[in-house]
DNA sequence: CTGAAAGCGCTTACAG
DNA sequence: CTGAAAGCGCTTACAG
């Protein structure tokens, strides 16, 4: 491989002008500078990021820190974090962390030695240590999906789960509903704690007390949320609606219904949250929230290019806002299905 | 940031002696080492991977090209992709093409400038000024779910999509179908075309002509899949299954004969491709064809590692293959659900 | 076992 | 507009 030397060689040139044409500086005659990109040509010469890197200490490499790319969304966010940042001239270096602690810590320490430029994270642990790491780093960080601890100043952009879950619970308030199950996933999901607290406070605002027998806490799968129906309808049997605190434990609970010939959403009503593509199958048609998923990549990119260009370690953080999908899956309280009994 | 020389004039020792320390080298007395690192430790000392590569011309980094992380079979190949490189000390920076010709060249420059140790890629477009860039990066690349162009002789690692059909097509056989129809993807995809070849030779080895009117060309979505059942169920109303060489087409299928109240499978057998999660679900049940993609990423990530440790260009091809999944979307000919009309 | 020196491939003041 | 020189932060023969 050629470097700037040989051409310089060839040319009978200096080294300094050949870095010159190369990166088009003004101080270069326009055919001095010809001539080169044209030896440049012949030789087949690549210039050497790395070496460039060292000098100007900048790798323009940003690393992308996500639980797990084969989950919908963050492939989604993946998606539109690659196409922004490759746009704008970086590389992006992703790393799943499968929720390991030391994975997560392994990966800031590798974010330090291979001097990038920016990141993009969503960590699930996040130690004195780890915190420290974050700290040292001293590059921009934004979180995505999960809140800074309070004090580092980081940026965050996530969807407004809170609310989210407000939104649905209101359209089945405005449906006659008053004894409204929740699904959950586990207590210490982040999301899920969240639409939890949707969940409590909307009923408090209906003057309705939260009814525990009505309430599961479970997994995120498919089969966890059928499981919970079983449970729910047996222990809080005057339930009309259930909001599932995501799609797959919807899901779950419309299976369960479809195997026990109970009618949704006549007999029971079911929402989710997330609006995961097969929600919109033909047999399923689950009403749901909507999260703008490649928004969030986009922006959480933006904002890190934004932090990266003028150099600041802190930003306004952004929280998206969802959007209520009705579809098949509730329905008014004593409303034509129930009628037909 | 301490450099090594910092760590060297605090402790009065050469260079030499801190980068000993730091890559354990047998050269350097015990004591003197657990001194340094000690002192690495107490200026928080992070070793510079950028310098580190520049001069030992390896940049711990492997490159990951394809078409579209948010296609599940694309993360789940990155994903075991990044497992086992990030295991071995690699990072890996991933980019999606879209399918589009001058990212993928972007991507081959860059890989050249950035030195990377090796690359795992899913191309869609391979002209002359590609094929030339791949073979001038001359460093290890392996070829994911697509075949190098003869005569690069890199290796790469997919499913028998041949044979995968053909089992799935005797499986028909077996159930007496003789009257089989053809759901495909775009007809230039190159899995779509491997996967017509299966269907066309299982039917001429039974001795069956293959019917124009019962073959359809389409896109790769649940709509494509409903319109063309529509299609094929007029054009060809003698066919009693169906083969889609996707499981979203199958769907499709499957959607379309629900809501004309086409018996599946008593009118009509259909069978897909893939094992997508959502085949799984309650409603659908589509029988189908597996693909070991976690299987693929890992396969190629090995394969990949091997290469660049002893350092070859070339290695034998891996081609996982499928399994038959059979759920309730099959039935025989003249089967109990005929009799019942 | 330790250190001085050269060098990886660039960029960037500084002089001219 | 051009070139000589220093330097980015390391590693690696080479001498001792």
């Amino acid at each position: 491989m050629p470097t700037i030397k040989d051409i310089a060689k060839q040319l009978g040139v200096s080294v300094s002008t050949v870095s010159r044409a190369l990166n088009n500086h003004p101080d270069i005659r326009e055919e001095t500078k010809q001539e080169v990109l044209e030896a440049m040509k012949r030789f087949n010469y690549t210039p050497n990021a790395v070496a460039r890197s060292l000098i100007q200490r900048k790798s323009n490499t940003v690393g992308l820190m996500i639980p797990d790319i084969t989950d919908p969304f963050f492939s989604a966010m993946a998606h539109d974090v690659e196409e922004v940042l490759s746009e704008n001239g970086y590389q992006v270096v992703y790393v799943n962390t499968s929720r390991r602690p030391d994975k997560e810590k392994r990966f800031l320490t590798s974010v330090m030695e291979r001097k990038m430029d920016g990141i993009i994270v969503t960590p699930d642990f996040l130690d004195e240590e780890a915190i420290e790491l974050l700290q040292r780093l001293d590059i921009p960080v934004v979180f995505l999906r999960r809140r800074p601890p309070a004090g580092l100043g980081m940026p965050f952009v996530d969807v407004n789960h809170y609310e989210g879950t407000c939104n649905a619970m209101d359209y089945l308030f405005s449906l006659g509903h008053r004894r409204i199950g929740f699904i959950g996933m586990p207590r210490y999901s982040f999301t899920g704690q969240e639409r939890y607290r949707g969940y409590v406070d909307s009923l408090n605002r209906q003057g309705i007390e939260p009814d525990s027998k009505a309430i599961s806490w479970n997994g995120r799968t498919i089969e966890c949320g059928y499981k919970a129906m079983g449970r729910l309808l047996q222990d809080a049997p005057d339930m009309t609606a259930v909001f599932a605190a995501n799609d797959l434990l919807g899901i779950g609970a419309l299976e369960y219904s479809a195997r026990h010939h109970i009618a949704v959403p006549g007999r029971i009503s079911v929402i989710g949250f997330d609006n995961l593509e097969m929600t919109n199958l033909h047999w399923i048609k689950l009403s749901t929230v909507a999260q703008p998923r490649k928004e969030m990549g986009r922006q959480a990119a933006e904002l890190l290019l934004q932090m990266m260009q003028s150099n600041q370690r802190t930003a306004d953080s952004i929280i998206l806002d969802t959007e209520l999908i009705i579809r098949s899956t509730c329905s008014p309280v004593n409303g034509p299905d129930d009628n037909k009994e």
